[in-house]
DNA sequence: ACTTGACCCTACCAAGGTGGCAAGGTTGAT
DNA sequence: ATCAACCTTGCCACCTTGGTAGGGTCAAGT
């Protein structure tokens, strides 16, 4: 199967599988005698779980760190429950960073009356270069 | 004022200060003999903005209509209240998304045991190439 | 004067992850 | 033979920040 096959079957682009391979996700792909990769069962397998790792918000690394634990057959399930708590904390943490960010700005347009004068207590407080109360990072 | 100076007193980088001139979200500094970049007060005002700004999760470019509404006497203060709006409503997109990452993971923790063995829904679910019901973008 | 240390300058590389484009080779069907 | 659709490699771009290298400058102390 060719990569661009390959691509549709596992919702990936030709670019990313070619990126992978580059920089060792994927090992090298055998070739035809032209050189078009080409691609197996078993191949597809691999690159349905990066997909799938990528869509979970999983780094490329963290991704490397997940298929050597797929691969191997001695893995601790604990091991991989680690990788993903790690990952879950990060995601809480941006979740937190935003949510801050999101209401100190809604606090400000509430603030602002959003009509023809140039008044705003928006630029304002960008001015003054700090938070008057709300929530900061 | 010499740009560590102006680095300090803001919570800028001095290599931020000159990116930011690069792009041209700042004008050119003023220079002394020997091409050391001056600011004044009113440079640092602008710089304060910045960082506010960016505090708040706003893009450069973002910033960059910022600045121009604020130097803008005569803005209307419901054009920065609709750039404020169209930020949280990205922030918002985020957190969403990311919060749905968070409660799919959360799920596959939970039913992972975490211990010596290699039976892993998490490993599962991520071979399948596709949730088993928890959220997805 | 001379040295030292802290500062400043420019210019380049790195990251993460993806898309785009160029210039060419291959395949398969008409 | 020709044409479209595919494949190849290689390079540039995004966005924002940090780092590093190789140099000039300033202020203070000796």
């Amino acid at each position: 199967m060719n990569i661009g096959q390959a691509a549709k079957k596992t919702g990936l682009s030709a670019k990313m599988i070619r990126y992978y391979e580059s920089i060792d996700l994927l090992p090298a792909a055998d070739r035809t005698d032209s050189g078009y990769r080409q691609y197996s069962a078993q191949d597809l397998h691999r690159l349905t779980f990066i997909k799938r790792s990528r869509d979970l918000g999983f780094s490329l690394a963290e991704v490397g760190q997940l298929l050597a634990l797929w691969q191997d057959r001695q893995r601790a399930s604990a091991d991989v429950k680690a990788l993903a708590a790690a990952h879950i904390s990060e995601l809480e943490r941006k979740i937190s960073e935003l949510s801050g960010l999101r209401d100190t700005l809604k606090d400000l347009m509430d603030s602002c009356q959003g009509n023809d004068r140039p008044d705003c207590p928006i630029l304002k407080d960008l001015e003054s270069g700090c938070g008057h109360g709300a929530a900061r990072s």
